[in-house]
RNA sequence: GCGGAUGUGGCGAAAUUGGUAGACGCACUAGACUUAGGAUCUAGCGCCGCGAGGCAUGGGGGUUCGAGUCCCUCCAUCCGCACCA
């Protein structure tokens, strides 16, 4: 005699998985493996809500079915363990990072057990262990030691491009490097001091030490990469940013953007996060090309997508950072320039990316000369060219560019137009126009006017053709506590990496976690953060890395997580290969997906993992949203009013606890409760009830919106949060979390429970046949199950489950043969309930152990269909008609109908169309 | 501004290639039962209409025997990028 005790079956089946380590996968290669993936949790210190767990189940869902199906699954889950959260705390606490983490992560294990997920525990990792980070440390001086080569287009090691360098200078070298990166012969190499050797490989180097311009966030005390900033804010904490230039280390992702964007074709995204990529590296064609400046020796280089347009081009514009500027003005314009520029930098980054609108520039005096044509053209300074993109100055036409056109119209600049077409206010003709005006290229359509030009730049040595990134390199540095330190001393001012034995660089205790006195980071603090070599003691580098260093390569570190030797074995990593199946929030398009597929390419590279990508498939599931819940106070009293009474009264809104509401109605004893100066509260009730109000918020602590997914499980138990997780609407679709509704779930769980007891609620299953009706309804569950997952619709998967237990229930079905592979089939998504089942039919393995069962086709089909017969689609009667007739064989059966020949009266219909199951249309 | 997505009852949402729109669940209504429960069962539930019937998938137009689905256009909401030369 049992009822539906879901704490106790839960209790039990997962303390079971755990003690049989159901779920641990090793390599099999007499099976085919399936590698589904979660992004792991940062373990803050609010613990998981409700929302946490949406993509873990829907994972743990794939999981579990692929598991049925025979595969061999890897579903592993850790934390991302270093961050900003834990450091701010300790900052305010003085309690170490590494406490407040490890009781985060206990409470965040606890809570993701509590669910039952199918996690191989044994897998876990944190990207703050030691040995964890011993890896991501090892990396980074693979990065180091490697450059990018673009004859193989791949990154080799630095050895091999010291021996070039040794035997040929920098002549045969075709590699990615800065910018300002000098030219040599084997002769002068060999002659350079060990120093200046050094200086020039960090030119090449994969990871290197620059002079970069950086976002600094002086609140938070360190520099922020792109993806951390937004609208001039940091991301976390909203602090604001500035830019300036520091000595930083950056990872040369640019060597890979081509490879990033080729590689997405291949990829399983989503369309939209594909295109979040492809505009973040931001790839336009060109050309690049010099003009000289008249009566200087002074060349400007310029990045244009519109060559063809050269002729037009009237004035050159320089950002206001360009380091030319300072060459080219001329004492006349000295002050006016000077003036402007410092107006320009005193406007804030923020200021200057909001205020678009407001046109402002200064003349340098000096003009420049159009190599085409000879013509000399003036040369301004305008914040509207950005110094961090091409090559801070640009070529100017305003005739077809809209705000060469705004800046030329305010400063009384010429206007000329070379592409054919009606040039009006604010109308620019643009792509696919024929070239006028313009010498050689008059005539021309576009494409062949902008290759004659680039062939004329070619010939002349004065430019090429030119494929620009907007992406830019990475800054890989952070001036904090909580992060793995780098892996780097310094001798003689040059970084040199540690030897590989003394990897793990463990980070060291320090007093405080603040910056000195004179700014250096906080590892400034650590006593002895020095790197003894056989020539003395240097200097560790006292920056660490940033967030996403750890999570750049975790999903090869799971496969084999706890390897002292390798980061991962190699047979280990080629029977899993990547990840099949990732599934977490879309918010990291342009952060983590893009280094950790940058890196995986560069391992791949460099052999150390047999992928170049990461991630084969990936579905973002969308955020879960707060539902906040309101109660409204008449002003001045402590009287509240139900929701649909307050037109009459002057009230003011109160967020209230949101779980001390049931479908929207008030708890007025939890609610008195609650604070005290709510005790003696009363209330204008409706149908005696008072209705909160509600609206649709982010889940925030001070909007008493968090659901705690224990309290759910608490009183609904485990099963039903997971199937209302995936009940309530598309995986992919952010929704607000609401819990009208929980009850279905639940109900069901309870009515599927009922199905396999008798009227005394004891264990009952017939081993009777099935009728044809029961195995009807059991194969349309299995076929749709098998198809809802496939595309990922969990929640219409849910209905049907539903659907098939009510029809099952309509048929007193208690039969084996029915019950035992529905059981099977829902226990991915309520493993619990399933698995006791499962027991209970008198089984001695684990449901997982079960397969899937196969659906029968024949099972599904009926006798006789209902067909209705309509004349022009208005539909008049229902015939019976025999499911395996023809097409043919229904049409004719169709027309010799009494009641249709009635309607036809005489008259030849045009043509008959039979949809097959659905219907038969008679067009007159 | 550019790019992407979404728009269906009181609510969450379904709807293979265009083929009986609203499955399933919530809420609601009526009834049954009962150890009175946040329990269970039965029936109803898009809108208008007593009814036959008519109208309904953000608005308008189009293709089609037939459109939530395809095409054009407009509107609204959300997300991403944003002076990228």
């Amino acid at each position: 005699m049992a009822d539906y005790n879901f704490r106790e079956i839960e209790k039990k089946w997962q303390a079971y998985w755990e003690k049989s380590q159901t779920f641990n996968a090793q390599p099999d290669p007499n099976k085919a493996k399936f590698y589904v993936l979660d992004m792991f949790p940062y373990p803050s210190g609010a613990g998981l809500h409700v929302g946490h767990p949406l993509g873990y189940i829907a994972s743990d869902i794939v999981s579990r079915f692929k598991r049925l199906q025979g595969y061999n699954v890897l579903h592993p889950m850790g934390y991302d363990s270093f961050g900003l959260p834990a450091e701010q705390y300790a900052i305010q606490t003085g309690q170490h990072p590494a406490l407040t983490t490890e009781e985060n992560i206990n409470r965040y294990t606890q809570q993701l057990k509590n669910i039952g997920f199918a996690f191989d525990w044994e897998k876990e990792l944190r990207t703050s262990d030691p040995s964890y980070y011993k890896w991501t440390q090892w990396i980074f001086m693979q990065l180091f030691d490697s450059y990018y080569d673009k004859k193989e287009d791949k990154a080799k090691s630095v050895d091999e491009l010291i021996e070039a360098f040794k035997t040929s200078g920098t002549a045969s070298v075709q590699a990615i490097c800065d910018d300002d990166t000098p030219s040599f012969s084997a002769e002068e190499w060999n002659n350079f001091s060990e120093k200046q050797q050094q200086e020039i490989l960090l030119h090449y180097r994969l990871t290197y030490l620059a002079e970069t311009t950086v976002n600094w966030c002086a609140e938070l005390g360190t520099v922020l990469s792109n993806d951390e900033v937004k609208d001039g804010f940091s991301e976390r904490g909203g602090h604001p940013v500035v830019r300036k230039k520091m000595m930083q280390w950056s990872m040369r992702i640019t060597a890979y953007a081509e490879r990033l964007l080729q590689g997405l074709e291949k990829l399983d995204w989503s369309e939209p996060i594909k295109e979040m990529q492809r505009n973040w590296i931001g790839k336009s064609l060109g050309a690049e090309m010099v003009f000289k400046v008249k009566g200087q020796d002074a060349h400007i280089k310029v990045f244009t997508t519109r060559i063809d347009t050269i002729y037009g081009v009237t004035y050159l514009a320089l950002a206001p950072e360009n380091e030319l500027v300072e060459q080219l003005v001329t004492s006349e314009q000295e002050n006016t320039v000077s003036d402007y520029i410092q107006t320009a930098k005193n406007r804030s980054e923020r200021e200057r990316m909001t205020d678009v609108k407001t046109i402002s520039g200064a003349f340098t005096g000096s003009y420049a000369v159009n190599p085409f044509n000879q013509e000399e053209i003036p040369i301004w300074v305008a914040d509207y060219v950005l110094a961090g993109y091409g090559t801070g100055a640009v070529m100017a036409v305003p005739a077809h560019d809209e705000r060469d056109y705004n800046f030329a119209k305010h400063f009384g600049l010429e206007i000329r137009q070379v592409i054919e077409g009606n040039m009006e206010e604010g109308s620019f003709p643009g792509k696919g126009g024929t070239i006028m005006n313009s010498g050689f290229l008059t005539g021309l359509p576009m494409q062949e006017a902008m290759n004659s030009a680039i062939s004329f730049l070619e010939e002349k040595q004065i430019g090429k053709g030119k494929i620009q990134y907007r992406m830019r390199d990475a800054i890989f540095t952070r001036q904090r506590y909580w992060g793995e330190p780098l892996p780097v001393y310094f001798k003689d001012g040059m970084p040199y990496l540690i030897d590989k034995k003394d990897l793990p660089l463990v980070l060291p205790e320090v007093d405080k976690y603040l910056p000195t006195e004179d700014g250096a980071p906080p590892l400034g603090r650590a006593k002895n953060w020095n790197y003894k070599t056989a020539d003395g003691e240097y200097p560790l580098e006292l920056s660490t890395m940033p967030g996403w260093a750890g999570s750049s390569w975790y999903f090869f570190r799971y496969m084999d997580p706890k390897n002292a030797d390798e980061l991962v074995d190699k047979d280990i990593q080629n029977y899993w290969e990547a990840v099949d199946l990732y599934i977490g929030g879309s918010e990291h398009a342009t952060g983590h997906l893009l280094y950790s597929r940058f890196w995986t390419k560069f391992l791949y590279d460099r052999g150390l993992v047999n992928v170049e990508e990461p991630f084969k498939k990936m579905i973002n599931q969308g955020m879960i949203q707060g539902r906040s819940n309101f109660v409204y106070r008449i002003k001045g009293t402590n009287q509240f009013v139900s929701y649909h009474l307050k037109g009459a009264h002057e009230t003011t809104a109160m967020h209230v606890d949101v779980n001390m509401v049931y479908n929207d109605q008030l708890d007025l004893d939890q609610f008195r409760k609650w604070r005290n100066d709510l005790a003696d509260a009363t209330f204008i009730l409706e149908e005696g009830k008072y209705i909160c109000g509600a609206e649709v918020e982010k889940m925030s602590k001070s909007k008493y919106n968090i659901v705690n997914p224990d309290d759910v499980i608490e009183r609904y138990g485990a099963d039903t949060l997971r199937l209302y997780e995936m009940f309530l609407g598309p995986l992919e679709q952010f929704k607000p979390w609401n819990t009208n509704g929980i009850d279905g779930v639940f109900k069901f769980l309870k009515k599927l429970w009922r199905l396999y007891h008798d009227q005394d609620a004891n264990p009952s299953v017939s081993d009777e046949a099935p009728s044809p009706e029961e195995l009807k309804t059991l194969h349309k569950a299995i076929k749709k199950a098998e198809e809802d997952l496939k595309d990922y619709s969990f929640n219409t998967s849910v209905s049907n489950f539903m659907i098939c237990v009510n029809e099952l229930t309509a048929l007193k079905c208690n039969k084996r043969a029915i019950l035992e592979p529905l059981a099977v089939i829902i226990s991915p998504y309520a493993p619990h309930i399933a698995e006791e089942l499962w027991s209970l039919m008198g089984h001695k393995q684990s449901i997982v152990e079960a397969s899937y069962p196969a659906f029968n086709p024949a099972f599904l089909v009926e006798d006789v269909h209902e067909y209705p017969v309509s004349i022009n689609g208005k539909v008049r009667v229902k015939l019976p008609l025999s499911v395996s007739l023809s097409k043919e064989e229904i049409e004719a059966l169709a027309m010799e109908n009494e009641i249709v020949q009635r309607w036809l009266e005489g008259k030849t219909p045009k043509k008959v169309i039979v949809v097959p199951k659905k219907i038969v249309n008679i067009v007159l």
